[in-house]
DNA sequence: ACCTATTCATAACG
DNA sequence: TCGTTATGAATAGGT
């Protein structure tokens, strides 16, 4: 009722069990970039395109922008802003936060599968709920007239990867 | 000697901590996007960024080609979201899992200082699409398209690897 | 789709 | 940072 062995490190010739994996790994990966992006601060962009060609898309920003970002690092012309990566702040719950980790909680809950019409429902609450958030602080924001751009805190080096660093 | 408990969903405080688990789910996270690719042959692009601007990268075939594939991919799809059915006949879970993850993503990111505009607008964005998603899925109720008919797609065997992890 | 046995990943330590 | 180990998490196969 359970694995036999280890899994094999090739293809999966069964075109069944194939599809089957790949939903459920898809999914687990998924999972995990995402929890790496929450845990660990990372940002993360993911593509996957199934051998039927469909795509599956993860972006803890967003695809285009972590593809520009990684471009940027790729061009040796190209000057990253430098700054320590001294990134260490806390949590601030707002009104706005709780209505996002319902999201965050539902988006776990439902990982793999969500074609459930009451889940969709509470799911369709808790958007609107955000955005009607998002437009007010939107609007706040703009009175202030402060605009500081997102930033990371990029370090130098061009295109290394695995690499220890400070 | 082990875990008490189970993991908390929640940005990892403490510095170091941080960096160490950082380092694993990376690792764990690059090698299952090999197993993905390799196990059921699927095209897997993947970008990370460390908080230390950092870039780690996986790809089964090529960064760039893959991306080349999502925005032909993608761009056509975006802008006809809201059409009748007629034109959605990819029921997509993941599609709508990513846009929750990447919502809940800003969600621990921005929280303490979600006053900038852009951010906000970047949010906006994306809880309008997840709640159009939303909205369709629900109108569609529990009507399932049956996702790929038949498995296979004009991909060649794309076996490669430039990952780097243990 | 759901369940269970088993392997796998990994948090805490040394 | 590396290795070990106990425990939670992911998942292959069956139902």
């Amino acid at each position: 009722m359970a694995r036999r062995g280890r899994v094999e490190l090739r293809r999966i010739e069964d075109r069944t069990s194939r599809q089957v994996r790949s939903s459920k790994r898809r999914a687990g990966l998924f999972k995990k970039a995402f929890e790496l992006s929450l845990l660990c601060d990372a940002e993360v962009a993911l593509l996957v395109f199934s051998p039927a060609g469909k795509l599956y898309e993860y972006a803890s920003s967003s695809i285009e922008g972590t593809y520009d970002r990684y471009q940027q690092f790729a061009v040796p012309g190209r000057n990253l802003i430098q700054e320590d990566a001294t990134v260490c702040n806390d949590e601030d719950p707002s009104n706005m936060q709780s209505r996002l980790g319902g999201i965050a909680a539902w988006s776990l809950d439902n990982n793999a599968d969500n074609s459930d019409a009451s889940s969709l429902e509470k799911l369709e609450k808790l958007l609107k709920d955000a955005l009607r958030i998002t437009e007010s602080k939107k609007a706040l924001a703009k009175q202030n007239s402060g605009g500081s751009t997102s930033g990371e805190s990029p370090n130098g080096p061009t295109g290394q990867e695995n690499g220890r660093n400070a």
